[in-house]
DNA sequence: ACTGTTCTGGACTGATTGGTACAGAATGGG
DNA sequence: CCCATTCTGTACCAATCAGTCCAGAACAGT
């Protein structure tokens, strides 16, 4: 996963992933069929791990804690190495789109779930009276959404952890979120 | 360029080239050098193209009205094949990050040139008085350049150019640009 | 310890990769 | 019209690609 993850499907050799692996090529494709499928495999697990991650994030009431726990979680207090790796499904959504449709449309999708997740949170939060907007839960969850895919590309140039924080903060801010 | 745009780096063999632009192996090498060396002039040419749509827009010096021209001009206005090809700068970042650091980086410097543009922008609009905001220039140029980032990956998936609107108007009425 | 099964290393395949070499065609100046 | 230069189509190159195959090693149950 953590190769796939760096470099992508298509600058991902099969020799690298043996060596990576210490495994054969015939125990290779015994065990995981395809490189193809590995990547399916790899993409599923990194989807997983997120919605945990989101999972644990959600049961706040707080949609700005939440949101801001998922970053911290996902971005901020993590390695520097595996915050320049950015998000698995953005960058699978990029390479693949013409390349892959398949690989693509299924990237989409386990992003479409972290969205689900977000406007959930939102809408639990303005049921609840403890915030309130002009935009609908769904609005609100989009544009949280597109504001994480322009964090993960910002992630993969070399712009420094503080300045990503300090995007997360402006956009808090700007939602009438800050706590 | 279109080509590279649509499949990126790796996935755009020489011979998908030569086909497209029917020549021969021997004169794309005479006239381009390298496919490395033609990927820089595509992104050039790219970055270019869109440099020329952010200064005819950023004359104007409403902000609010000069971030709505560039995506205007840049995804909405423009056939939905090429809205779903992206930005090929964003696109290269992505791909290459940990595959071909030249590139990446030269992407990013190239992002960047945008992000600038932005900061301008913002900056004559608040010295001018006729927008205030807690956050600087810099910072919102940083939020608005995210923003954008999560956009071109969002116009990659299968969203609508309507939810990709919507998405904008969000993030001018959170930023209180609303003219 | 023997045997039937599972697993694995490494040789091999055909296809495709990016890039080179060279002969002959097209071209332009005198 | 001729010759020197430039250009281009094609055959070719080594390297690498993903994927197959099979003999022998490791392993299990009895």
């Amino acid at each position: 996963m953590l190769i796939f993850w760096r470099q992508g499907y298509n600058a991902t050799s099969l020799s690298q992933l043996l060596e990576t692996m210490a495994i054969s090529r015939s125990s290779f494709y015994a065990a995981f069929t395809d490189k193809r499928t590995l990547y399916v495999e790899a993409l599923t697990l990194f989807s997983q791990r997120t919605n945990a991650v989101l999972l644990s994030v959600a049961d706040d009431h707080n949609p700005s804690q939440a949101i801001k726990n998922f970053f911290e979680y996902t971005l901020f207090s993590v390695p520097a190495r595996r915050m320049r790796r950015g998000c698995m499904m953005v960058n699978s959504v990029l390479e693949l789109a013409d390349v892959d449709e398949g690989l693509s449309v299924l990237a989409s999708q386990k992003l479409g779930e972290i969205e689900q997740a977000f406007e959930v949170c939102f809408e639990r939060a303005i049921q609840s009276g403890a915030f309130s907007s002009q935009q609908t839960a769904k609005e609100l969850a989009q544009f949280v959404m597109t504001v994480n895919q322009g964090l993960r590309v910002a992630s993969r140039k070399n712009m420094s952890k503080k300045e990503l924080h300090n995007i997360l903060n402006t956009t808090v801010t700007l939602l009438g979120l800050a706590a």
